[in-house]
RNA sequence: GUCUCAGUAGCUCAGCUGGAUAGAGCAACAGCCUUCUAAGCUGUGGGUCGGGGGUUCGAAUCCCUCCUGGGACGCCA
């Protein structure tokens, strides 16, 4: 438990006690006591609507309940400054500042560390994203689900869960044989022949780069080979050549995953079987027009699932199923899947299959990255995977920087749609929210080595002396980190760190224009201000580390 | 048509388990560099929280309904 928590704790006590000695109620009556920090720093550090709550129990208008906690409360052992009731009967207190101090000391002693909290009790959740198919490049989609899914599982680390980042490789299925056939199609026409693309094939740039490195490599030793020998080749050539692709680009990208998951190991394994009968057995499998098929309908879904077509191959859904029963076998408490905008509709089925495997519904939550729109020069640009014109994630960290496409995707709830707006993420002005975090970095790794030159170094030991009301406005700040991140992992909101970091960053460069930190006049307050940026430093990297964001020393 | 997500300042968006006068950035306007990085700070203006009902001491938040927009509705993946 850290310095704020603490002192919340505390106060709560103080706060339930007074209830008690008032005797407003009994001890079981009692809600639980809600500090929240008002607006208005003119209102307190804290203030609780716990008068308001009581109303009922205690049959007493609002504000003579207030009083009489307030008449009751012992301010020694909440460590309150002062207390006093306004408005329709929230109670607001002021605290005295010595916890807040002491915040400067905890950051300074976990360093790296500070913000980890064990909130989620090692609770076992595995995150699948990305997982796009093998046949193409990640466009913009698949990079917001990257940055999301990434930030969340690092938030969800840092607040104490057991995190297991998992990528599903939809190596089997139609997309394969597209992909293999379009390969092939590029081959020959890297030779001079004339060999359309099929109608589903892929247009890419990446599948006439594979096919000029197979004349490079082999020449034309393929052109006259079995069919099918040629065909799997070239299938599983382009598999390696794409997903070596994927992996280098996520890689580039700061998105690392603890596993990846071939689809393909499902077939032959007897995990689809398994699951299949299982769902039999439920009696949840239904025969009709040549097809088997999963009555979904019975968990809510608007319509029943074929799971075998009329000609014997698998739907999607099928190795889909057994992979996410799979999932659980492996003993993870909750799932976390990161969808596409475009796989919204496919949540209900997936739910019932869920729950007619015999699982509790919600062992998995999925989260959709909604679609982002890109806009240039004020004017909306298309994308299509189809036509291979589409921005690719790899050409959108060219053009834009990895910081700022990384921030630019998380700064946003990842559950709605965005606009990002090309011109302003190239920017190197201050209209470009991605350089305000880092700037306040920078500057403050730039006073820390003038330090140096006049001796003068960060000490908690006079963190008294920050008394000022713009040290107590960061001091609380950096106090809030904790229990920021406890809450993006269990809300699974990782734009909240973002907005935190604006906020700490705005209150740093608040306080850098109001109070000048190196004094030789004044070693003790330099110090102990060295100490405060110190701290303010360690936050902000170890908040922009969640984010997948470079914290600079200069810029 | 059904399902689903959204609608908050000129623009892009925050807003927790319902709380006090609804916030931030950008844009606009007015100031601040002989002082640790002006990619910064200070201040001003800007709102029927899509409309209408309801629940309650209290609603941007919960419920109903309507309007508008996105997305999904395949024996594709």
């Amino acid at each position: 438990m850290n310095a704020v928590e603490q002192i919340q704790q505390k106060v709560k006590s103080a706060i339930h006690e007074a209830i008690l000695l008032a005797k407003l109620t009994e001890e079981e009556n009692i809600p639980a006591i809600m500090l929240e920090t008002p607006r208005n720093k003119e209102n307190g550090d804290y203030a609780t609507n716990i008068a308001m709550q009581l109303t009922k129990i205690a049959k007493k208008p609002p504000r003579a309940i207030a009083e009489a906690i307030v008449e009751h409360i012992d301010k020694e052992s909440g460590s309150i400054e002062s207390i006093d009731i306004a408005g329709p009967g929230f109670i607001n207190i002021t605290l005295k500042k010595d916890y807040l101090q002491e915040v400067v000391k905890t950051v300074l002693d976990q360093g790296a560390e500070y913000g980890r909290s064990n909130a989620g009790n090692g609770e076992k959740i595995q995150v699948e994203f990305v997982s796009a198919n093998p046949t193409g490049d990640l466009h913009l989609g698949h990079a917001r689900g990257a940055s999301v899914g990434d930030s969340l599982s690092n938030v969800l680390d840092f607040a104490g869960y057991d995190v297991h980042r998992e990528y599903y490789i939809n190596d089997a299925g139609s997309q394969i044989d597209n992909l293999a056939l379009s390969v092939e199609a590029r081959y020959f026409q890297a030779l001079g022949e004339n060999k359309e693309i099929p109608e589903d094939g892929y247009h890419g740039q990446d599948i006439i780069d594979i096919a000029g490195k197979l004349v490079e490599e082999f020449g034309d030793k393929y052109k006259n080979m079995p069919e099918k020998e040629r065909y799997e080749f070239f299938r599983d050539y382009g598999l390696k050549y794409e997903l070596e692709k994927l992996k280098t680009d996520l890689e580039n990208f700061r998105v690392p995953f603890d596993n990846w998951f071939s689809e393909s190991t499902l077939y032959g394994s007897g995990k689809i079987e398994n699951a299949m009968n299982k769902l039999r057995e439920n009696g949840h499998i239904f025969e009709e027009d040549g097809a088997t098929w999963f009555r979904s309908t019975t968990f809510g879904d608007d319509k029943d699932r074929v799971l075998i077509k009329k000609d014997g191959s698998f739907t999607y859904i099928t190795p889909d199923i057994a992979y996410h029963e799979d999932k659980i076998q492996r003993g993870f408490d909750k799932l976390i899947n990161i969808w596409g905008a475009d796989h919204h509709g496919y949540i209900p089925r997936m739910m019932a299959a869920i729950e007619a495997l015999g699982y509790e519904k919600d062992k998995l939550e999925v989260i959709v990255a909604q679609m982002v729109h890109l806009y240039k020069d004020g004017e909306r640009m298309m994308m299509s995977k189809r036509t291979g014109k589409a921005v690719t994630l790899r050409e959108l960290v060219e053009d834009v920087g990895l910081d700022a496409v990384r921030y630019f995707f998380v700064m946003r709830s990842g559950d709605t749609q965005m606009d990002f707006d090309l011109d302003l993420a190239v920017s190197e002005s201050n209209e470009n929210p991605v350089y305000y975090a880092q700037y306040a970095h920078a500057r403050i790794s730039s006073i820390l080595r003038q330090s140096k030159e006049l001796d003068l170094h960060p000490s908690a030991e006079n963190a008294a002396l920050l008394t000022a009301e713009r040290e107590i406005d960061l001091l609380k700040k950096i106090g809030d980190f904790p229990q920021v991140v406890a809450d993006a992992a269990r809300m699974r909101a990782p734009h909240r760190v973002a907005t935190y970091i604006q906020e700490l960053a705005a209150t740093f460069h608040s306080f850098y224009n109001a109070e000048k930190v190196l004094d030789p006049e004044n070693r003790e307050l330099s110090e102990a201000r060295l100490a405060l940026i110190t701290a303010t430093r360690t936050t902000i990297a170890n908040a922009l580390k969640l984010i997948g964001v470079s914290a600079p020393e200069k810029m």
